[in-house]
DNA sequence: ATGCAGTCCTGTAAGC
DNA sequence: TGCTTACAGGACTGCA
């Protein structure tokens, strides 16, 4: 499931090689996504070349440009910008007469759109009697999306870009988030934490798994009323929550199921998470065995020794069959 | 305004 | 074997 840190290294991965690429044409399934594709959009890319890529919360920004000025502004404002949501099981990666990374992976199934690629700046020169340039075979941007739960928008240009993102009224990113704010705003509702994590709004793109592993790095149940907090607990997990996305990014992101990065490959932090998907284990810090409950309609794990609701809050409300 | 439940969507796995 | 059912959850809608 991608969140920021899988978004990140889709992002990285993709900037490279989408960089001074032009998009000769585009194709849609005509599937309906819950970011839905204009059917006019796919004749309206036609043309441009991808400038850059970029992250946002859990959204990536793809900047368009024209691709006979390669040097000039980078991110004009007049040009337009692909927006692109990964859902639960989006997958972008480049396709490269088969795919990059493990190439007896080649799903053609649930594939939604797709961009075919033409890389126009360096024509092909002789070096040494042999011809260097592009490699053989076609290049194209792929979405695919099983459970179509992502999508693609198109924006004309920097104000529709804006508005797009107004909409979502995202909060600032964990390592962007002031103290004082971060306090404010989990004093303001008593809302379980892990939902105050969740929202996007407050703080964005922390997903339901790394939100079980920021709660497990700052010692904090998952079921505590955000405004029972003091400002020790909420610095440690707004500090924690940093770290713990910085990690996830060194290890390009958690694979659990669907998700690869931009070259096609697994990330590798699903091995060092220390909660999620763990119930029944023992905790890596104190060896108590790892609980799973639902807490605000998603499973969440935490280790009940690890994370312990403080003494003079009294029990987490009605921990009723697994659930706050 | 707040916070919860329901909805979308498909693959996987459990249970009978 | 084949069927039904539950579950996974990001972001949105609708309701109390």
């Amino acid at each position: 499931m991608p969140e920021l840190p899988e978004v990140e290294t889709v992002a990285r991965d993709l900037k490279p090689l989408l960089t001074g690429k032009t998009i000769q044409g585009a194709w849609w399934s005509g599937k309906k996504l819950r970011l839905p594709w204009q059917e006019e959009w796919t004749s309206y890319v036609r043309g441009w070349a991808f400038r850059d890529v970029k992250r946002r919360a859990k959204w990536l920004v793809f900047y368009l440009g024209k691709p006979e000025e390669p040097g000039s502004d980078q991110n004009d404002f007049r040009f337009p910008k692909l927006i692109a949501h990964l859902g639960m099981t989006g997958q972008l990666t480049i396709i490269q007469g088969g795919t990059l990374g493990d190439p007896s992976s080649l799903p053609e199934d649930h594939v939604h759109l797709r961009f075919d690629l033409v890389h126009r700046p360096k024509p092909a020169v002789r070096a040494g009697g042999k011809k260097v340039g592009e490699p053989p075979g076609f290049q194209s941007l792929r979405f695919r999306d099983i459970r179509r739960f992502g999508g693609i928008h198109l924006a004309r240009n920097q104000v529709e870009l804006d508005t797009f993102f107004e909409k979502h009224r995202l909060g600032p990113e964990p390592w962007d988030c002031l103290l004082q704010d971060w306090k404010q705003a989990l004093a303001r509702t008593n809302r379980a934490i892990k939902a105050v994590l969740l929202d996007q709004t407050v703080i964005s793109g922390v997903g339901n798994i790394y939100a079980d592993e920021c709660l497990h790095a700052a010692g904090i149940h998952p079921c505590r009323p955000a405004s029972s907090l003091d400002t020790l607990e909420a610095s440690r997990l707004l500090n924690q929550s940093g770290e713990v996305m910085r990690r996830a990014i060194e290890n390009r992101g958690s694979t659990i199921r669907d998700y690869v990065g931009g070259e096609n490959l697994n990330g590798r932090n699903q091995e060092f998470l220390q909660v999620y998907g763990r119930e029944g284990l023992p905790c890596s810090t104190c060896a108590s065995v790892l609980l799973r409950w639902t807490v605000g309609g998603r499973s969440s794990h935490f280790c009940p020794k690890c994370q312990q609701v403080p003494r003079h809050l009294g029990a987490p409300r009605k921990a009723r069959e697994g659930r706050c």
